[in-house]
Formats: C-alpha cells, structure tokens, sequence
DNA sequence: ATCCGGCTTGACCAATCGGTCAAGAACAAT
DNA sequence: ATTGTTCTTGACCGATTGGTCAAGCCGGAT
C-alpha cells in the first residue's frame, strides 16, 4: 500500500513566514471574536491566502489558536522572572507593574486572547496553568514574602498581591472599551501607569 | 389582506415562569461558551423544552444575550449606588469592596458573561457604558474627590480606583480557573475579601 | 531545461446552527 | 361542551463553517 505522504518534514523560508503572517492575522481574529466566534475564512483573508492554504501550515483550527496562545504565553511572564530578591522592593515591584502596564498597552489583543481562554475555563492550557505558571508565582510570591519578613515591605498577602497586579494592568486591555466609556475619551497610558503605581504600592511603605 | 397575527400580548403565568427558565439556562451557557459559541439547542435543552418552544418566548438568540445582560446590569451595580457622600470614606468604600467580591463570589456566571461582553467591544450594551454607567461613575468618583479634598482620604484618581476595584474584585469570578490553579486549591471568599480589602484600603488612610 | 517536492487553490462535502412553518395539544372563558 | 387563544414541537430550510481533495503552480537544485 502507498504510504501517507510526509509534509513539511523541512522548515522553508516560505513556511516560516507563512507561519508567522498566519498568527498575526489569527491574533486579531480570535483576539476579536473569540475561538469559536473566529472562522478559518476570516483568518485567510486576513492572512491573504486562501483557506486550503492556510491549512496546510495548521491543518486544524485549534492548532493555530494553541500555538497562538503558547507562543504568547511564553514572554507573557517574563517580566515576573526578572523580579530580584535581592533588589529594592518598591523598585522591583514598580518595575514589574510598569512592564505590565506597557505590555498590556502594546498588544492588548494578546492579553484578550489569553483573557477570553481563561474566562471559559482555559481548557486547552490548563496543563500550563497549574504547571509552569504556578511554579514561577509560588517562586516569586515567596520573594515578596521574604521582604515582609525583613521588614522592607508592609504585611501583604503575596499571591493576592500578584492577582491584584494582573487583574489592573490587564484591565486596561481588557475592558478598554468600558473604561474608555466611562472616561469618555482614550486613556493614554501615561496617566493610568502613574495611578496604578500610586494605588498598588502606596500601602506597601514598611512601619 | 390577513394582518400578521399579535403574539405574546398580554403576560400569562406560563410565560412569566418560562422567560426564568430560559434566562437562567441560557446564562448557564452564554457564560461557558459566550454568544457565538452558544447554541439555541444547548440553552433549551438545560430549560427542558424543544428549541422551537424556546424561540416563541424570545424570537432571537440575541433577544435573549441582551435580555441577560440588561438583567444582569441593572442590578450588578447597585452597590456602588450605595456609595453614601456623608458616610465614612474608609468604611464606604470597605463596604463597596466587601459587597463587590461578594456579588463576584455569589454569581461568577453573570460576572463572566459580562467581561466576555466587554472583552469583545461591548457590541450590544455600549449604549449603556456611555449613558448610565458613565454618569453613575462620574457621580460617585466625585464622592471619592470631595474625600480626597476635605482630607479624609490619601490623594487618589477616584476614576483609576473604581477601575482597579472593578478589576480586582471581577478577577475572582472572571479568572477562577486561573486563582485556583496558580494557589493549587479553591479559594475561599474569606480570605480573598481580606486580602483585597487590605491592599486596596491600606494605601487610603489620609496624612 | 527539466524535474521534483513544496506550495496554492477552486470546488466540494458533511455537519451544525439559527430560524420557520404548520399542525396539534393544553388551557381558559363562557 | 365549545370556542378561541396560548403553548408546544417534529420536520424542515438556507446559510455558514471546518475540513478534504485533486489538480495545477512555482522555485530551486541539478
């Protein structure tokens, strides 16, 4: 019998950018309308090619929305690695607020994708969550706890700590529209990195 | 020529009890696969009738995402009404906070089912972020101004910290899969109330 | 120039989905 | 009991969608 044929065993040059335009035109797509909500159709166009096309690099749907949500993954925490114990904690903690902040203003698509998994149960990186994520906070809450410890910080609750930095930067993402709503005009990133520095950390000044 | 027939006129007690019906499942369902990724066969299968039956009460699916939402609304920002000038500014915003994490903790399905709307540009309700919600906003951070300026409060940008306790508040009920997988357990809304009070009051204190 | 494997696509298919229709069942008023 | 209205549903339809297939295109190695 005639084997199956092997496809793309090699990575052309072709293939690497194809693959690239691909994500980026998924990224706004399913960052848009959501994994189910986005068509296969809509990313080709946006991609410039055809549907079959597109399939032949992700020969499933799913297949770009995980790759698109790895690949964002991955430099999504970065910042919080460079946290230093042995650093300055109102400087590391702004530090990292800061990068947040900035992140989210630079690609606010990728912080509603990654939004919009975990909003329905994250069901294709729950492995990632409770794996790699939760090392590295447990590893960095531990950081923020040896400061309250020595005295450098006031008593903070870590992990909640954490969560509160994630739920405020990625806010302005997230709900831009509300928050553009209710301010009636586009909040530049400026002003809204000085808030939530002042309104996170001013309760943290030890004694 | 035969007039189209008037339907649904007067308001039956069968009527009343499965308009409930349908929102409550199709909250259920909107919340776990938000509108696209529901299906009219799925919302009237969990309300136990034929998907037909369904579309005689609500002639649309979106009829019934916008009557859920419109619902939801009215009575998601109630507490923030709450919010009393004449009171004690610590004590207020406490009880705002307090009563937040508890509507989160108490129907995280509606909390979901609005972010995911919000999240994808607020299509059906941006109407109602630059009407009411907007006015309700503006009148309640010039409550946390008067504080500010009578010295009962640290200075703040009263528009940022209704911002941040939205978003942190909102973050149990929106990213639960994503609090429990990082702590390795459920949280409990005792100590996450505690934790969020403490970070977002502590830096308030005036002088 | 030719040749082969990677690249591209029009046409198509089966499944799903929102919504319609016609006809009957249940119910309320008399 | 009858009659008119509300309620309920099986069957159906057109549109959309994820994915397949077979056939042709194109580029680079020889």
């Amino acid at each position: 019998m005639p084997h199956t044929k092997t496809k793309q065993v090699v990575n052309t040059r072709i293939q690497a950018r194809n693959k690239e335009v691909i994500l980026e035109a998924a990224l706004d797509v399913f960052s848009a309308s959501g994994f189910r909500g986005a068509t296969v159709d809509q990313i080709a166009a946006k991609a410039g090619m055809s549907k079959p096309n597109l399939l032949y690099y992700f020969r499933r749907k799913e297949d770009i929305y995980v790759a698109l949500l790895e690949h964002t993954l991955t430099d999504w925490l970065e910042p919080l690695r460079g946290l230093d114990a042995s650093g300055d904690p109102m400087e590391e903690l702004g530090r990292y607020i800061s990068a947040k902040m900035e992140m989210s203003n630079a690609n606010p698509k990728a912080s509603r994708l990654f939004a919009n998994e975990i909003l329905h149960g994250a069901p294709m990186i729950e492995k990632y969550l409770k794996g790699p994520l939760r090392q590295l906070v447990s590893e960095k809450a531990a950081v923020i706890q040896s400061w309250v410890s020595a005295g450098k910080l006031a008593p903070v609750d870590p992990f909640h700590f954490i969560f509160a930095i994630w739920s405020v930067t990625q806010h302005y993402a997230d709900f831009a529209v509300q928050v553009d709503a209710v301010l009636g005009r586009r909040e530049d990133l400026k002003s809204a990195q000085k808030a939530v520095l002042d309104i996170l950390l001013r309760g943290l000044k030890p004694g």
